[in-house]
DNA sequence: TTTTGAGTTGTTCGA
DNA sequence: GTCGAACAACTCAAA
């Protein structure tokens, strides 16, 4: 029986359920902590606004959950290198739990972590909570890392089956009183809403984060959005996707549960199985931005491909005012800005269509779009949102070829075809019918009128012109190969 | 080592 | 309206 305590560090892990750290710490018979540190050090990349969010709202239903099994949850302020060691020693921590991390900058902290406290004599065990296969697991023949997603998902596949989830685990055997912490602060504390107009009610009446929420939500996909996948994932007026890529983000969910739920579904329902195999492979693309994230530490800063960094950027600041704002005067790029804005999330096939906008007709360095997804976005992923940044831009693994330029009213047409996704956020062209909405500029002055449309006042007039910006942009791509 | 087949998501042009 | 070709070769992964 240990009668020192083990801490449990919470991170991009915050359920019960399949945890693993939280497991081990349990199972080691004496008292757990739970500890979420608010990371403020400049020397990794922070959370956004809209992750701080998700991770404020999830941690209370996290502290309320792990109270049941008798583990009390200390949420602190501060550089965890200083932190975790310090309330280590205070404590009197036997032993030290934590569920990896992948990024260049964590893991560098949590290494440095691990050869510290077990040079203090303390137990230190990392885990896997986060992806179906590490990503050293996953190599070529030749031992390499894998370029190319379609290799890597078969690879992958390859292996054999998927670890199973873990069940919640019993509660702990004793319950620990929580140290008193100068550095303590409450959930509330981890996003205090300091802008005007307060941004996150649209957050609110979008999501409901957390553990629980997650679990229905799986449920709900399975027996709704799932069937018919393979063929409308791509339509932003429908609901086909499954949404879960917050939960996912912030660890309110394990890709381990995603797969168990679905295959049992599967198995048992007779769902298509073209829907189930490319539900997967989105979950595979999830890992493969971690394998890439893995092997290029500074995904976020650093081209995939080198030659990349010589590709000249016009970089203009007021076209970037103009996207963010979903004020383009394309309207399923500025549906799609809004639609994130408003509700921390974009459909996939729009997050494509934007952002080929911002690179490609803007010519704006794919960095100013990353990093504006990463503060505004509920699911932004350290390793997702760059890796994908850079497909479309073309610098990245697998990337889209260079004359591949998305055009924003084709795409409108194809997968918003009624318009009912612009309609729903950008409500001053509602008026407009389908053969009109993706391309306002074009409709008869009388049918504007009659919609109430103003372009230049109620709406903007195209920030550019499609066809000469396709050009430019052919002609920048062309001029680096 | 060399060869070979394949590679998320598109658009435009001209027959 | 529909269809194939061009866009441009290049890199990756496996045989």
């Amino acid at each position: 029986m240990n009668s020192s305590p083990s801490i449990v560090w919470f991170r991009n892990d915050l359920r019960i359920a399949d945890n693993p750290a939280l497991t081990a710490a349990i199972a080691r018979g004496a008292g757990v902590l739970g500890l979420f540190i608010l990371d403020t050090s400049a020397e990794r990349r922070g959370p956004g606004e809209a992750s701080l969010w998700w991770r404020r709202e999830s941690m209370t239903g996290l502290a309320d959950a792990l109270d049941r099994l008798g583990v009390p949850l200390l949420i602190l302020r501060g550089d965890p290198a200083a932190l975790l060691p310090d309330l280590a020693a205070r404590l009197g921590a036997g032993a030290v739990f934590w569920n990896r991390r992948y990024g260049g900058a964590e893991r560098h902290l949590d290494s440095m972590l691990k050869s510290a406290l077990r040079a203090e004599g303390r137990i230190v065990e990392t885990f896997n909570a986060s992806l179906l296969r590490e990503p050293w697991d996953v190599r070529s023949q030749a031992g390499t890392p894998m370029k190319v997603f379609t290799p890597y998902w078969r690879a992958s596949l390859a292996l054999g089956p998927f670890a199973a989830p873990l069940p919640v685990p019993a509660p702990a055997e004793m319950r620990l009183v929580p140290p008193a912490h100068e550095a303590m602060i409450s959930a509330a504390d981890i996003l205090t809403i300091a802008t005007t107009p307060d941004w996150s009610g649209g957050l609110a009446a979008a999501w409901q984060p957390g553990e629980a929420a997650a679990r229905d939500l799986l449920g709900a996909f399975i027996d709704g959005g799932l069937r018919g996948y393979a063929a409308l994932r791509d339509r932003p007026d429908r609901d086909h996707t499954s949404r879960l890529s917050p939960y996912l983000a912030a660890g309110d969910i394990s890709p381990r549960q995603i797969l168990h739920a679905l295959r049992f579904a599967a198995a048992v329902d007779d769902i298509p199985p073209d829907d189930v195999a490319k539900f997967e492979a989105e979950v595979g693309w999830r890992e493969f931005s971690y394998h890439l994230l893995f092997n290029n530490p500074d995904l976020h800063r650093t081209n995939f491909q080198p030659k990349f960094d010589g590709f000249v950027w016009r970089g203009d600041a007021a076209h970037l005012r103009l996207w963010q704002r979903g004020q383009t005067g394309y309207p399923l790029v500025d549906a799609g800005m809004r639609q994130l804005w408003q509700t921390g999330f974009m459909h996939n096939r729009v997050r494509m269509v934007v952002a080929s906008f911002l690179i490609k007709h803007l010519q704006i360095d794919w960095r100013a779009g990353e990093a504006w997804f990463w503060d505004t976005l509920v699911d932004a992923d350290p390793a997702s949102n760059p890796a994908s940044w850079q497909w479309v831009a073309g610098s990245g693994a697998d990337a889209a070829p260079y004359y591949r330029i998305f055009n924003p009213m084709l795409q409108g047409e194809k997968f918003d075809p009624a318009g009912d996704y612009v309609r729903q956020f950008v409500p001053e062209l509602a008026g407009l019918a389908a053969e009109h909405i993706h391309t306002p500029w074009r409709a008869p002055a009388s049918v504007l009128a009659r919609a109430g449309v103003r372009l230049g006042e109620t709406y903007p007039k195209p920030i550019v012109d499609h066809d000469a910006a396709r050009a430019r942009a052919m002609d920048a791509y062309r001029a680096l190969t």
